[in-house]
DNA sequence: TTAGGGTTAG
């Protein structure tokens, strides 16, 4: 017998307890079985769990439902499932925790659909009564729809919930909003959180993590202002890190700094998350050397720090950078994960580093055990075809078994560095591939059009913009907007109407035009419309122009490092290319441009990461 | 004896 065991079984068998067991029936020895399964469950030690397995069963008292849970409870605190599945077997009668406590352990280890599983087999249960489900089984089941995204099986739970009686349950309701969200629905989220009677700090930040995550960035900081304002209870690390991805997502650097300032206040600097989600924040916000100095306060960083820095410096177009801490979290012998390979393959890509590139897609499997995904290929199918080797793209895309979400992303790479080379064969088979996936339909259209007119195939282009009208396939105009201190100035494609200072603008606008004509950039004008709006119009390819100015009129306010967003259907061409260089010219400082992939960082007029050019 | 919220992706 082991000296765990022993010590286990010295504890049983102390003289007290001997004293009760003589004594009494086996009805009255039960306190002192919990007693003791109570003891062992905060034990750590498979060991001693097992040995006290083993006691109960000699005790001959092992169908106490009570203490077979704690038993079941503590083999899954071991992260021993098929033990507390073995042992949930062989009980005589389960109760609603054994059933709960069984599910939430599959959760955690990663089955939910097990969970799913029992909680049918719970319902169908013939031995004895019925067991009714509880608010724990509830939350455990509403938790495994979130991780699923099942929003079908998550809305028969919630129907379950309304009529058991536990709609008002504080960690019901709030694993409900999270699974909204997580399946996409922020209305509903939004209308079980409003029928909260009470809300805790959980509650409101399984809210404000919603909409942080379904791209309504501006409500979830009106929530998280509206909860500081009405001092409903003091932030902790998980709603400070859900408000910090949110001024990440909409490129709010005053906000996130306000928020960095809390977290700083607040003692939560040091949380791994909370730091990962502020390198993060910094790097979308256009401040990679705040996001560095972030990082290298984080005593031991994670793949996801890093993968969070590499992400962020190759958006920015330090390629360099991205490549140098991937081989220092190598050499920390971190590994990387499947998001760090895409950040890597990314700055390659966008650094022009091909071979380097290439190097590291072949190395995934090779050096790192690890099968390149649909988005690996995306990658480099990119890398290939934005430096022109469109071929040997067409040949990697054509090689990739994906399923069609992933083929509109594969393909569409593909067409839009067709287009950029003027590679007419291979936009059309790309353009194909993406009509028949039945995602970015319109999106593909748009660019063949795009393709066939820069080759001056003005027939086909033509043709296909009819065809869109005839079949009512749209593309939504594209919008860009800029933040200028507490203000944001949106603006539609072929549209300032609605801009307070239209009229300064349009003055300045014409002087930048009649610069640019004065350099004879205009010509290439007629490619853009093709790019970005849908009316071929005259009139229209100048207010586009000048929208795209518009933009960069932003610039002469504002200080020095302003990021300027620019939305995916807004792709940048030579003439707005030269209309930022101009005004570079013009407010001799340097500037950056965010598009939605990435930064370009302006120094004299010139594109640093000599992506523009 | 059992349950809820956060970070990195083209």
């Amino acid at each position: 017998m082991s000296r765990h065991c022993m010590s286990a079984c010295n504890h049983f068998m102390k003289p007290n307890l001997v004293k009760s067991l003589s004594s009494s029936s086996p009805r009255f020895s039960l306190p002192h079985l919990h007693q003791f399964s109570f003891h062992t469950s905060s034990k750590k030690d498979l060991t001693t769990v097992t040995s006290t397995h083993s006691n109960f069963i000699k005790s001959g008292l092992s169908n106490d439902t009570f203490t077979t849970n704690n038993l079941i409870n503590s083999y899954l605190k071991l992260l021993r499932i098929s033990h507390a599945q073995k042992l949930f077997d062989e009980m005589t009668h389960r109760n609603v925790v054994s059933w709960s406590l069984l599910m939430a352990g599959y959760v955690s280890q990663g089955q939910p659909n097990m969970a799913l599983c029992l909680f049918h087999q719970m319902q169908m249960q013939t031995q004895g009564t019925l067991v009714m489900p509880n608010e724990f089984t509830f939350s455990t089941l509403i938790n495994a729809c979130s991780i699923l995204a099942s929003l079908e099986i998550g809305r028969r739970i919630h129907a379950l919930v309304e009529v058991s009686g536990y709609r008002s349950d504080l960690v019901v309701c709030s694993s409900l909003i999270d699974m909204y969200g997580k399946c996409n629905c922020v209305d509903e989220a939004r209308m079980v959180f409003d029928f909260m009677c009470v809300r805790n700090v959980v509650s409101w930040t399984s809210m404000i993590t919603t909409y942080s995550q379904n791209a309504q960035g501006h409500l979830a900081l009106e929530l998280f202002r509206e909860f500081n304002h009405f001092r409903l209870g003091k932030p902790n690390h998980f709603m400070l890190c859900s408000a910090v991805s949110a001024c990440a997502s909409l490129g709010r650097l005053g906000s996130g700094k306000i928020i960095h300032g809390v977290v700083i206040r607040l003692g939560h600097d040091a949380n791994d998350v909370v730091a990962s989600a502020l390198v993060d924040m910094y790097a979308k916000c256009g401040c990679v050397s705040y996001s560095e100095k972030v990082f290298r306060r984080i005593p031991n960083p994670s793949v996801v720090h890093y993968t969070s820095m590499i992400v962020g410096a190759a958006k920015y177009g330090l390629g360099t950078l991205s490549l140098r801490l991937f081989q220092e979290m190598i050499d920390r012998r971190i590994k990387p994960n499947d998001i760090t390979f895409v950040g890597v393959l990314h700055a390659c890509s966008h650094s022009g580093l091909i071979d380097k590139g290439l190097e590291l897609f072949n190395s995934m499997n090779e050096k790192h055990g690890m099968m390149p995904d649909p988005r690996h290929y995306t990658c480099t199918v990119d890398m290939l075809g934005r430096v022109g080797r469109i071929d040997e793209a067409y040949q990697l895309a054509k090689s990739v078994q994906v399923g069609s979400e992933d083929d509109a992303l594969l393909w569409g790479t593909l067409l839009s560095a067709s287009r950029l080379h003027g590679r007419v064969d291979i936009a059309l088979e790309a353009s194909n591939q993406v009509i028949k996936s039945n995602q970015q339909v319109a999106a593909a259209y748009v660019t063949l059009s795009n393709t066939y007119a820069l080759a001056g195939d003005w027939e086909n282009a033509h043709n296909l913009r009819s065809k869109m009208k005839r079949t009512g396939v749209f593309k939504e105009p594209g919008s860009s907007w800029i933040e200028i201190k507490e203000s944001t100035y949106l603006f539609h494609a072929g549209d300032i109407s609605k801009c307070s200072q239209k009229r300064e603008m349009l003055n300045l606008l014409r002087e930048l035009e009649g610069r640019m004509k004065e350099r004879g950039h205009v010509g290439v004008t007629t490619g853009l419309v093709f790019v970005d709006i849908e009316e071929e119009a005259r009139e229209e390819i100048v207010s586009l122009h000048s929208e795209k100015l518009a933009l960069a009129f932003g610039l002469l306010n504002t200080p020095k490092g302003i990021t300027i967003r620019i939305m995916k259907n807004l792709r940048m061409c030579r003439d707005c290319h030269e209309a930022f260089k101009l005004i570079s010219d013009i407010v001799q400082r340097e500037f950056i441009v965010r598009d939605v992939n990435r930064f370009h960082h302006f120094k004299n007029g010139l594109c640093t990461c000599g992506d523009f050019w």
